[in-house]
DNA sequence: GATGATTCATGCAGGATCGCATCAACGGAG
DNA sequence: CTCCGTTGATGCGATCCTGCATGAATCATC
């Protein structure tokens, strides 16, 4: 397969319909020389390597005496009219191919990433956000973009802004909405907060409680850190007491089930699956919910699929809060 | 650390004295586009990367916009006056990291294994070749060249000349001396061979016999297809008979064992440890050696190591026959 | 043994990239 | 708010590489 010109004429945009390449090729534009020593490498011929490569037999010759005077060894041994590989070459060669295969494959796999049919999100959410809220998400998404991928990462929100700063997501959604001046943030929606007692509590029975009725009582909670675990001490600050911690986790879900052993009360947004041990009790007062928000580093450009999602996701405003009822807007 | 020129210049002869570059060059000499980006990628930061890499802040500017174009999707964010890297480029750039160190210590074993001073050789000789021959001539070697290395293979005469070929042996010590048009052989020595009865056989307290006392024994053999097996047929036939053949075994040193136990006699080199069940009988007639010769590639040009062993080698004509005193030239 | 077909190497023109200098834009300091 | 240092991008001449054509050398065939 030839390709007319000196190859750097392929140099395809990054709009729609751009065509794909086999891995080979992608190896042969990033690395040419390496991608030159391969072919001819593999058929121990240059004409031939030449003619696979879709460059004239000259550039090949001339490249590879250029590649041997750099590295200073012979690679190739000419016999009469023909070339093979010395051992050195050889050695060489393999280390080439292994080193081509991954440019191929990551330069594929990058370029697929950004395929505005089939590309890759890479998009974070909150242990807490719900079981059905981001699956449904996705599902509607994917009736536009049906062949759009996505990388699913669940965290907190501490993590999942670390790990768009490495670059490992496109996205996220997280509570409270963090402020950083790399970070572009919307709010989407907000989620309203449970006091969830166990089931013989007191309280069991109440459909609503103001959150001092709860002052006594011993609290489960996040570590300090954790963006619910601050707002947990806010409210109770505004309702006018310091709670009593009984313990921290690390987990939401390990919290509802130390509240359904009856180890203390807990703030939590509704559960991701019913717990029959534990009572979700509407709080009255104070205003007892958290802002869900999606966040992604400023000044990125994105990928379509990436900027497809978020548009999609600020046209969905108030269907974030999973369960538990979203408050208006 | 910045170097003259674009970089094109430090092309380094064979030569002796030749200096020794970083792995890290070695990649960008050998992938530049890769290397520029993957130093961009650690600094997130062009002139910085232009710096550490010695050439020009305007070639890298116009490397990466060219990168990007080529590849179809952005690898690099700019804000303002400085850049960093998309989720893509993060993921493009592990690749590429992973693909340059590959390279990089390509480059650099290669490059160590033709070093005058401290290469490498890579030598296959025969089971049979004595336990202290090859030592002793490595042990020779590099009382010269000190710092040269061995890759030692321990084969037999077929699948050597097989590595050989595969590139990865550079000359090998064989018997019989092969003959192929690809390969140059010399002739180095000839090793007795003798005949191996068990302790309490009728033979076994002679000194010398002539093969042809031995026309009704059973032996055991190496499997055909060794050029030990092939010997043994013709010298029976020449001391005219037809050997019966009670085992075939693929190891020399097994075979030694299976006389010991009393399965047969066998015609072998002397041996490499001495086994106490077994007696090695001097063979009178016919004279029964096998030459010993060493063979390599015809046409490959060698790292100065390799010649340098083949010149010692070809230097030590008549001492490579282990225990069995050689006959003479 | 001479001829013809291949194969790798080399002279020469064109083009792409490189390197130098400069420009435009951003951001911090006063 | 203005100035100045810094950063990435761009115009222009030099250089290297590419690509076409041809040359030199080898192997097969008649």
């Amino acid at each position: 397969m030839s390709y007319p010109g000196n190859g750097k004429d392929i140099r395809v945009t990054s709009g729609p319909g751009s065509g794909e390449l086999p891995a080979e090729e992608w190896a042969a534009l990033l690395s040419p020389r390496l991608a030159q020593f391969a072919a001819v490498a593999r058929h121990e011929h240059i004409t031939q390597a030449a003619r696979d490569l879709g460059v004239p037999q000259s550039t090949l010759s001339r490249a590879m005496a250029r590649l041997e005077a750099d590295l200073g060894v012979a690679l190739l041994a000419r016999h009469g009219r023909n070339v093979s590989l010395t051992p050195a070459g050889r050695a060489f060669a393999r280390s080439v191919e292994r080193s081509l295969g991954e440019i191929g494959r990551a330069a594929e796999a990058v370029r697929a990433d950004a395929d505005p049919a089939a590309g890759k999100v890479a998009f974070g959410f909150l242990h807490t956000m719900g079981p059905e809220t981001v699956p449904a998400l996705i599902r509607e998404f994917r009736e536009d973009h049906p062949r759009v991928r996505f990388a699913l990462v669940q965290s907190y929100g501490e993590d999942m802004i670390e790990r768009m700063r490495l670059g490992e997501l496109d996205l996220c959604l997280t509570s409270p909405i963090p402020e950083a001046p790399d970070l572009v943030t919307r709010r989407l929606d907000e989620q309203r907060l449970f006091l969830v007692v166990p089931a013989g509590h007191r309280l069991a029975e109440r459909k609503r409680v103001r959150l001092a009725e709860a002052a006594d009582e011993p609290f489960v909670t996040l570590e300090p850190g954790y963006g619910l675990r601050k707002l947990t001490d806010v409210l109770c600050a505004r309702a006018g007491f310091i709670p009593k911690i009984a313990f921290e986790g690390e987990e939401p879900e390990t919290l509802r089930g130390l509240v359904a052993a009856g180890l203390g009360v807990a703030l939590l947004p509704p559960p991701m699956v019913p717990r029959p041990g534990a009572r979700d009790l509407a709080v009255t007062a104070p205003r007892a919910v958290r802002e869900i928000g999606v966040a992604w580093l400023a000044g990125h450009p994105d990928t379509r699929p990436v900027a497809d999602f978020k548009r999609f996701l600020l046209g969905r405003r108030g269907r974030f809060a999973g369960t538990g009822r979203a408050a208006a807007r």
